[in-house]
DNA sequence: TCTAGGCTACCGCAACCTAC
DNA sequence: GTAGGTTGCGGTAGCCTAGA
C-alpha cells in the first residue's frame, strides 16, 4: 500500500499523524442539526444497521414498536447524516440514500460545507469513531448510553481535499464492494454445505448407503420409499424415555458433570443422574425437536428434557441420527403456535423408524461421521475466511480515511496540491 | 407422588415517551 | 433538549396444578 509523502502531528492525540495537507475540523464546523418534523406516514420510515448503514425499516428485523402517530418523527433527506444516539458508540451511522423519516431518537445532519459525504460515511463508522463517541457518551455506568448532537459536534473529523475524499469514498466502494460480494460468496457456500450435511444425513438414515438397493413404500406420509429389507418400528420399542428433575439454576460453573437444559448451551453441574449412552432433546420451548444431544457418560439433565437410553435393535449414534433429521417434520404437525410447545408423549413413543439391521447402521454412522467431517472442516475454513475478510475490510477502511495509506499513487505525488 | 400442560415471569434489545 | 423510564417483542425458564 502507498504511503503519503510527508505527514503532519494532527494536534489530537487518538487521531495521531495525518498527511501534510489534510486538516483537522471540528464536527460543528462541518454539518449542522436538521430537526424537521411533519409526520408525513407517505414517507418510508428508514433505520440504521451497523451492516448496511441506512435502510428502510421494513427490510431489517427490528423488535421495536412502530408509534401510531408519525408526528414526532424526524424528516432526512437523501445524503443526510442520520445517527442512533444509543447506538452511536457501536458506529451505527449511515447516510441516507431515501428521503424518509427517522425515530424521533435519532439525529440528523446536513453538510454545511461542501463535502463528500460518503467519505464521512466511511470516517464516522471506523472502530476509531466508534471508541471515541463511546468516550463522548452521557450516562456512562447506567443502561443509558447516548451520544447527544452537542458531544457530536464537539469531534473532530478529518478533513482531505475534496478530490482525495471522492477517491478515498471511491477506492472503499470498490474495495468494500469486492470484500462483501466475497464474504457474500462466502457465507452462501457455508449455506449450501449445511443443506449438504443435512442432505447426506437425511438420505443415509432413510435411505441408506446403496444407490441401487430395492424399495419398497414405508407407508408413513413424511418418510415415503424405504430399502425393502429395511424394518419399520416405533419409538417405545426401542429405547426408553424419561425426563429429568432439575432446574437450570441447579447448574454450578465449572461443576464436574455436563448438564442438559432445553437450550442449545450445555450447563455444568455437580451431581449425575445417569452414567451411560444417551441423546437428550427439549421438551418444550424453542429448542423442541431441534435441540439435540449425544453423550456417551455421567450427566444430569433439565426437567422439561427429554432423555432416550437403553436402546434396543437400534444403535444410539443412529437413533441421534435420525431423530435430528426427522423429528421436526412431526412435531410441525402437531405443535400449536405458541413458543411454548410440549412434545406430546403419545407421539414421541409412536414415532416411527425405518430400521436397517445393526451391521448397516454402524456402517451409516461411520458414513455420516467421516462425510459430516469433511464438510465440517470446509465449513470451518470458511466461516475463518469470512473473519480474516472481516478484519482485513475493517482495517482498510480504517486506514483509507485517517490517511495512513494513500489510495492512489497519482494522490501520492500531488498530494499537498490538491485544494478542499 | 410424579409427569407434563400451560401460564407467566424474566431478560435483552431497541425504540418510544415524557418529566424536568 | 436531555435523561431516564416505559413499552413491545422474542426467547428462555420457573411455577402451579390437573390428572394418572
Amino acid at each position: 500500500m502507498l504511503k503519503y509523502p510527508e505527514y503532519k502531528d494532527s494536534g489530537v492525540e487518538w487521531i495521531g499523524d495525518i498527511p501534510s495537507h489534510w486538516s483537522a475540523w471540528r464536527l460543528k464546523y462541518i454539518f449542522d442539526e436538521v430537526d424537521i418534523r411533519k409526520g408525513d406516514k407517505q414517507l418510508p420510515l428508514l433505520g440504521i444497521t451497523k451492516a448496511k448503514g441506512i435502510v428502510l425499516r421494513g427490510e431489517i428485523e427490528s423488535r421495536a414498536s412502530v408509534s401510531d402517530s408519525y408526528e414526532k418523527y424526524k424528516v432526512c433527506n437523501t445524503n443526510d447524516i442520520v445517527m442512533n444516539k444509543m447506538q452511536a458508540w457501536n458506529g451505527i451511522f449511515g447516510i441516507s440514500q431515501y428521503h424518509g423519516i427517522v425515530s424521533p431518537d435519532y439525529a440528523v445532519f446536513k453538510k454545511i460545507i461542501d463535502i463528500n459525504v460518503r467519505y464521512f460515511h466511511y470516517l464516522l463508522r471506523t472502530d476509531l469513531y466508534a471508541s471515541l463517541f463511546r468516550l463522548k457518551c452521557r450516562g456512562m455506568g447506567t443502561a443509558f448510553l447516548r451520544l447527544n448532537s452537542p458531544d457530536f459536534f464537539d469531534c473532530i473529523g478529518l478533513l482531505p481535499p475534496l478530490p482525495e475524499q471522492q477517491a478515498i469514498a471511491d477506492f472503499l466502494d470498490d474495495k468494500t464492494g469486492k470484500i462483501d460480494m466475497l464474504i457474500s460468496t462466502k457465507r452462501r457456500q457455508i449455506e449450501l454445505l449445511k443443506e449438504q450435511r443435512t442432505a447426506v444425513i437425511n438420505q443415509a438414515v432413510t435411505r441408506g448407503l446403496d444407490p441401487d438397493v430395492e424399495l419398497k413404500d414405508s407407508g408413513i406420509e413424511w418418510l415415503g420409499q424405504i430399502p425393502k429389507h429395511w424394518g419399520i418400528k416405533r419409538l417405545k420399542f426401542l429405547t426408553t424415555i424419561n425426563t429429568g428433575d432439575k432446574d437450570t439454576v441447579n447448574n454450578i460453573e465449572n461443576g464436574e458433570y455436563p448438564f442438559f437444559v432445553r437450550s442449545q448451551t450445555i450447563e455444568r453441574i455437580n451431581s449425575y443422574t445417569y452414567d451411560g449412552e444417551a441423546v437428550l432433546t427439549a421438551g418444550d420451548g424453542v429448542g423442541v425437536a431441534k435441540v439435540f444431544h449425544y453423550i456417551n457418560g455421567k450427566f444430569d439433565y433439565h426437567q422439561r428434557v427429554y432423555k432416550f437410553s437403553d436402546f434396543k435393535d437400534i444403535v444410539g449414534k443412529f437413533f441421534f441420527h435420525y431423530m435430528k433429521a426427522n423429528l421436526y417434520k412431526e412435531v410441525i404437525k402437531i405443535s400449536a403456535k405458541s413458543t411454548v410447545d410440549s412434545l406430546r408423549m403419545p407421539m414421541l413413543q409412536n414415532f416411527v423408524f425405518a430400521l436397517p439391521p445393526i451391521e448397516e447402521q454402524n456402517c451409516i454412522c461411520a458414513y455420516i461421521e467421516e462425510t459430516t467431517q469433511e464438510i465440517d472442516k470446509t465449513i470451518t475454513k470458511a466461516q475463518k475466511q469470512i473473519e480474516l475478510l472481516t478484519e482485513y475490510r475493517t482495517g482498510l477502511i480504517s486506514e483509507a480515511v485517517t490517511g495512513k495509506i494513500c489510495v492512489s499513487e497519482q494522490l501520492a505525488v500531488n498530494s499537498g496540491k490538491g485544494e478542499m
